[in-house]
DNA sequence: GTGTACACGC
DNA sequence: GACGTACGTGTACACG
């Protein structure tokens, strides 16, 4: 039995685009349409498993109907030339699948789809056609079924003739009469004012037909619908003759032709490479095909490392699968360079003199997937690992920090480069992840060690391109070997420090408990916000002011403005506080103090947010409390890790507003630094029109969340929620900002420009972040994309600043000799441990070093700070 | 295991 | 006029 599947081609790519936000691909190109479309087609095609398919496309602008009636479909708005530019490459998709499209002059695709529905409905076949017009309703028939393409793009709704007489009342063929009575104004088909969808049915379900209706209009209840009837019967008849679609359209078409046949893979994934249609390539990627490239992979399981094997360059890989390195065992180790590729099981590789001596040899270049991981793990083995020149992984990064995967087997696919697995296919995923045998591994590792070495001189090209290779070469390269001396190093923790602390918390948290029972009239879990909800807003009948999407919001803001109306709110706010000191930072640090050194390791991320900035995790210690006293005590475990030693703090003052002074070259701020005053007085003098001594300490409050606006980005809804004030009140502080100093407003109107110009922002030592929704029709992702075209620059550029003072510093320890070691980085600050012969020198020298890490049109700043524990470091 | 709410730092 | 609004990480809860 024969089944053909008919493709409504204009109708689902205005749905696919539509229901997509509109997507780029790194060239720019607009691929919303695209890739909802071919994903509406691989579904249908999986779904139907057709053995016929066409699809049918309008053309041109007119047909055969504007004939009959000049004004059809007039007053709809142009086709956004986002879609349309997308159409000829939707052709290529179909192309590549072997599916076959049609279009023909004077007719729409409607006529052809009714058309061949009609010739294969006549040869006994089945029919499926998907759309998203409900014209197409009226095709429906035993063996002709329609699918709507409902809201999104694979949500469909399918109509046989049981369906449309359930939703309509009506037989397919009255679908015409309908449109014929209420007209239809996406067509701009007129039918008779004044009658809708209700008003139709019900005339239909009594009459039948257009034509019947006018004949018995004597019989219609109603004056004035009478009236119109009578008004408007040739357009009543005229709109009829409009919706139906024509069956007989000249073709010239055989159905036979429309075979579906099998497609070439790799023509389909060229393209989806192309149109960087990632997900969808998952699907097509042959594993036949991988195998094949890899079996001229000819690989030496070497136990004997020889000199002459480990020419420069050669590409690195040391295979630490566990998330966290600090623990992690190496599997293995395999080397590619230009003499041949080599696995050495890591205990060969550990042991050999050789490769002891090439892994520290700086001349002897490398590349690697991951630096800091491979230095970090062979640190633990006390292998010392330099002259790493390439990083796959920050190179990827660098390119686009915004891809959501910088795995090696996904930046190989990326460019084309089928030669990886998946660590996750290879070794299982969770707790089922294994050392495979030893053969897989040893392909593996060839594997990803091949796509290092063939990659980075097309990736090096990239960057050279984005004139990004000194920020490669010079600054994160470098960076990442001195973060991976820093995680190897770790920090030293008072665990008895910590305990005392926790004890302490735990007996505030009893007695609060005690009290919050008592005050809410029962128990309950009161870190369950989906318990205490309804304890506060249903029992104790207090006021509701947020909700969340599971129920009541009880987030510490709102508790905050409750907080005189019931006894119990300020021992929540206090219970929250202190089981967050308890959970996360007691318990959450004693957790992952390191067995064998007592101390903690970090891991910093270099390859993750989308300014530039470092994140930490295991633990996560940039954001170990300060703010309020309670917490900041926390620090005091922080200890140095030889006695009689110290820990040393130094932070950049303003950091983001003394870039923006620069970038934006504006006067007034600049003026504020360059004389060493107190930015947030200056502002508060400059916003509201006051002398220095006028300024109150509301103003300078106001002032300062309006540079912190600045500096993150925020909206006005956010600076209305920091202030307490309203939006339009917000709004016009952010405006009397921007009057203050007007430079600054320029380069806000200037960024906003180049990132739409250019689809991308950077920052001072070009560091690129893409923002494809700066032309978004949806206004939240539009006005979040010129935020952050603002504020990337600013925040990106300092966090450049403080990675090259890193590297600065770490450079200038070793050539002078220094035993102080760089431990954390805190965004704009450096914490170190000194021995105390060094204090003094570490006090002049890391803030000299900090200040003079880049010229600005302004001064830096570092202010620097020591003491016994982290804590005193203030 | 996954999603949500909340809270910490910058 | 509504939309739902800096980022990144971690913990606890509550769902399957």
């Amino acid at each position: 039995m024969s089944k053909l599947v008919l493709l409504d081609g204009n109708s689902i790519a205005y749905r696919a685009f539509f229901a997509l936000p509109l997507l780029n691909n790194d060239k720019g190109v607009y691929t919303n349409a695209i890739y909802g479309f071919t994903t509406m087609l691989l579904k249908i095609l999986e779904d139907e498993d057709p053995s016929h398919v066409l699809v049918a496309f309008d053309a041109g602008k007119t047909t055969f109907r504007h004939d009959t009636y000049s004004e059809y479909k007039s007053g709809r708005e142009k086709t956004p030339s986002e879609l349309s530019e997308q159409l000829p490459v939707i052709r290529e998709v179909l192309d590549v699948f072997k599916v076959p499209y049609i279009e023909k002059e004077n007719y729409e695709a409607d006529d052809i789809i009714g058309t061949l529905s009609k010739q294969a409905e006549e040869e006994n076949w089945d029919v499926r056609i998907y759309t998203g017009d409900r014209d197409l309703l009226q095709l429906v028939s035993p063996r002709v079924h329609v699918s709507f393409i409902k809201k999104g793009i694979t949500n469909t709704e399918l109509y046989d003739p049981d369906a449309i007489r359930e939703r309509y009342g009506l037989d397919p063929l009255q679908i015409t009469d309908m449109k014929g009575l209420m007209g239809d104004s996406s067509d701009n088909i007129p039918g008779v004012p004044g009658i809708g969808e209700k008003t139709a049915l019900k005339l239909l379900k009594e009459y039948g037909s257009v034509d019947k209706v006018l004949e018995s209009i004597d019989e219609i209840s109603g004056k004035k619908m009478k009236e119109r009837l009578e008004e408007n019967r040739e357009q009543a008849k005229m709109s009829k003759e409009l919706a139906i679609i024509y069956r007989n359209t000249p073709l010239d078409l055989e159905l036979s032709k429309l075979k579906h046949e099998d497609y070439d893979v790799k023509e389909v994934t060229d393209l989806f490479r192309e149109l960087e249609f990632q997900t969808l390539l998952n699907k097509f990627d042959d594993v036949d095909e991988a195998q094949q490239i890899f079996d001229e992979l000819a690989y030496k399981h070497v136990t004997d490392v020889q000199e002459d094997m480990l020419v420069s360059p050669s590409a690195l890989v040391v295979e630490v699968p566990e998330e966290n390195y600090h623990h992690g065992s190496i599997w293995g180790i395999a080397v590619i360079n230009e003499t041949g590729r080599y696995f050495i099981s890591t205990e060969n590789a550990l042991q050999s003199e050789a490769f002891q001596a090439w892994a520290k040899d700086e001349s002897r270049e490398k590349y690697t997937f991951d630096t800091k991981r491979a230095v970090v793990a062979l640190g633990w083995n006390d292998l010392e690992l330099r002259g790493i020149t390439h990083d796959t992984l920050i190179a990827s990064y660098l390119i686009d920090p915004s891809v959501s995967s910088h795995h090696v087997s996904d930046i190989a696919k990326r460019r084309n480069l089928q030669v990886v697995d998946t660590d996750e296919a290879v070794y299982g995923k969770g707790a089922k992840r294994t050392k495979p045998e030893e053969k897989a591994l040893a392909e593996h590792l060839i594997r990803k060690g091949e796509a290092v070495y063939r990659l980075q001189g097309k990736i090096e090209e990239d960057l050279k391109q984005n004139e990004q290779l000194e920020l490669f070469k010079e600054l994160e390269m470098p960076l990442s070997l001195v973060l991976g001396q820093m995680e190897t190093q770790g920090i030293c923790v008072d665990r008895s420090q910590l305990e005392t602390i926790g004890d302490e918390l735990d007996g505030r948290l009893a007695e609060l408990e005690k009290e919050i029972y008592k005050q809410a009239g029962r128990e309950f879990n009161i870190n369950s916000p989906k318990q205490l909800g309804p304890i506060l807003f249903e029992e104790l009948e207090l006021p509701a002011v947020k909700k969340t999407k599971t129920g009541y919001s009880t987030s510490a803001d709102v508790l905050e403005k409750l907080r005189d109306q019931h006894e119990i709110i300020p021992n929540l706010l206090l219970y929250r506080q202190i089981s967050k000191l308890r959970s996360t930072y007691i318990e959450g640090l004693l957790k992952v103090i390191h067995p064998s050194t007592g101390k903690i390791h970090t891991m910093f991320n270099q390859a993750i947010t989308q300014t530039g900035r470092l994140s930490s995790t295991e633990p996560n210690l940039q954001n170990i409390p300060i703010r309020l006293e309670e917490g900041r005590r926390i620090r005091k475990a922080f200890i140095p890790s030889e006695s009689g030693w110290s820990i040393l703090s130094a932070d950049y003052s303003q950091i983001e507003l003394r870039v923006l002074a620069h970038i934006a070259d504006d006067e007034g701020l600049k003026e504020a630094f360059q004389n060493n005053m107190d930015i947030h007085t200056k502002t508060a003098m400059d916003v509201f029109g006051v002398g220095q001594d006028e300024v109150t300490s509301n103003m300078r409050r106001s002032a300062k969340a309006v540079n912190f606006g600045i500096v993150y980005g925020i909206s006005d809804y956010g600076l209305s929620q920091s202030l307490g004030i309203t939006r339009n009140e917000a709004k016009e502080f952010i405006e009397s900002y921007l009057k203050s100093y007007p430079n600054v407003q320029n380069y806000m109107n200037d960024i906003k420009d180049e990132a739409r110009r250019d689809g991308f922002v950077t920052t001072l030592l070009h560091r690129r972040r893409y923002l494809p929704d700066m032309n978004s029709r949806n206004f939240n992702q539009r006005s979040f994309a010129e935020r952050t075209a603002m504020n990337t620059p600013i925040q990106g550029t300092a966090a450049d600043i403080i990675k090259k003072a890193m590297v600065d510093v770490s450079k200038a320890l070793e050539e002078k000799g220094l035993a102080s070691r760089l431990l954390l980085q805190v965004h704009d600050e450096l914490i170190f441990e000194v021995p105390q012969n060094e204090v003094e020198i570490m006090q002049e020298l890391v803030p000299e070093l900090m200040e003079q890490t880049i010229e600005l049109s302004v001064p830096l700043k570092a202010d620097v700070a020591q003491g016994p524990t982290w804590y005193d470091a203030k």
